[in-house]
DNA sequence: CTGAAAGCGCTTACAG
DNA sequence: CTGAAAGCGCTTACAG
């Protein structure tokens, strides 16, 4: 063949946009390019937390440009339990990301299927699975720190019941800073006995009226953080003033909220771009080391923290 | 081959959950078995609105009975007005299904590719392509209705200003409410030049002080509806006593607000299956007539709305 | 009705 | 280094 036909036939391809065809290519090559997304509980119930969407939006954009794509197979974490879905004995896909806060037995049942995985904003030590997290553990830790430094001596952490690796991170961020700085955990109380907005405040009310008045809030996420915000300003509280207030996540309730919340950020790009990391190498050697990432996080200040109110 | 030794072959299919691998059936079947999704703008944003994170997760649950993948490539609909992009070149889906506010250039460069397509939230009358929406303006000229059968003579309706299929259909079905009831438009004004809560609660509260001032104000979604809320109830005014509130979309904004805020509730259910429908029928037969469905809505009646203040 | 062959579009290993 | 052949796993059209 003459370089000159060679050349135009290039041309050709080029000016046309051929991309070789994906089915006979995997078909020969045994790859598929594709990677499949996993949530828990449900694809509705994760992007409840925009974070989740925001994580995703970016992992496709960087496995895009190792020419992979994301799929959603049609079903929920939930429903993992039994047998193995479809999309994993028909073959389709290379591999599986683990968007949330997925039940050990759930990973570990995934796990099963000899599928590369790796987990994303979740880990399971106990499953030798890659992992990629953020340091929620230090990040409150730090929160504390701030506080104390400010003079704050009784402070609150709440969560939802659930648990979940990212409420044990940061709840346990907040007994290592009480730790560390002598804080009585009598007047510090860690509020986890709720799983709605009304129980939320109900308890957060009732542990206001301790004869030592909590002077800061630590909230787990920055939506719980605003409705907070929003009832304790309807009972009469001043933000910052009365009460210092901190979220996490960095999510649209910390910013529009009056006064915007103090929070932590973690940077959505950057565990995407891990998670991907992890999940191609892994692909490629499937007997790499099992690698758990953790990544730093952010504190951002913002008007609802200030010094405690003289007492 | 005996029956025998046939049955006891499907009998070990069945145990070891033999599924046809998909690389080698799609090859020879010239069908993928697979749909992309694209959103608008970016994958991110638009779930900002939970409401497509739920359509997405009913989607996939309704497209995996029919043995389909969904699949999202790694791309933004704003980058889509250049060349095709690869996941289209390539030929690994049957399909494309567009969800959110796609501008028309853009459904109509897709379209162009001569791939399936199906609109879902949005329609673009100029572009023949299937598409699958909600009856925005019925349910605004029902919450019209409502409202002056209560009493209410000045209302207000407030939407983004960025021009949007649903923004258009529910201020249009506020027009007809006016028209209807023979309300005077100077008194029911239409908010639509702000783009974010701030601006939005400015040209609130401007209106709210015209010398009719509106009794009842109709918010183009539930996430707009309880941000006026707060800001109402922070200004001092009791709803739904001084003014009544409807929101848009049964979204958890409306359901914690204190109080809960009337609204008006799409299935995404409904609107997920037929979307697959559409796309399904589609990708069997080319060749349909467009089909432009319209889904019925349903009024939810909450606290926010009552009687107008008597004057 | 049953069973063997052809071929979907590609890539890789092999022969020249 | 170049070019033809084999084969990835399946399904369908064809021969017997």
């Amino acid at each position: 063949m003459s370089k000159e036909v060679r050349q135009r036939v290039l041309d050709v391809c080029q000016e046309n946009g051929y991309q070789p065809n994906s089915a006979g290519r995997n078909l020969r090559r045994r790859l598929n390019e594709t990677i499949g997304v996993l949530f828990y509980p449900s694809c509705g119930a994760a992007f409840r937390n925009i974070y989740y969407a925001e994580i995703l939006g970016e992992l496709s954009k960087t496995l895009e440009n190792a020419r992979y794509n994301l799929v959603l197979p049609g079903l929920d974490g939930t429903s993992l339990s039994e047998q193995p879905p479809r999309f994993i004995c028909q073959g389709g896909i290379d591999g599986v990301i683990l968007l949330g806060e997925f039940p050990r037995k759930v990973v570990r049942n995934i796990h099963g299927y000899g599928l590369p995985i790796v987990l994303i904003d979740n880990s399971r030590p106990k499953v030798p699975v890659d992992s990629v997290t953020t340091d929620g553990l230090g990040a409150t830790k730090q929160i504390v720190d701030h506080l104390v430094e400010l003079g704050h001596k009784n402070i609150i952490f709440m969560a939802y019941e659930q648990n979940g690796h990212n409420a044990n991170q940061r709840q346990a961020g907040f007994e290592d800073g009480l730790k560390k700085h002598n804080l009585d955990p009598l007047t510090c109380p860690i509020i986890r006995n709720f799983n709605e907005t009304r129980g939320a405040y109900a308890a957060l009310a009732a542990a206001l009226k301790n004869e030592q008045r909590p002077t800061a809030v630590i909230a787990v996420n920055d939506t719980l953080a605003s409705e907070m915000q929003v009832r304790l300003k309807e009972d009469g509280f001043n933000i910052p003033k009365d009460i210092s207030l901190f979220g996490f996540d960095d999510d649209s309730p910390s910013q529009v909220a009056v006064p915007p919340i103090s929070t932590v950020r973690v940077d959505r790009k950057e565990i995407a771009e891990i998670g991907a990391r992890l999940i191609l190498e892994r692909i490629e050697k499937n007997d790499l080391p099992v690698r758990n990432m953790v990544l730093p996080v952010e504190l951002i200040l913002r008007e609802s923290v200030t010094f405690p109110p003289a007492s």
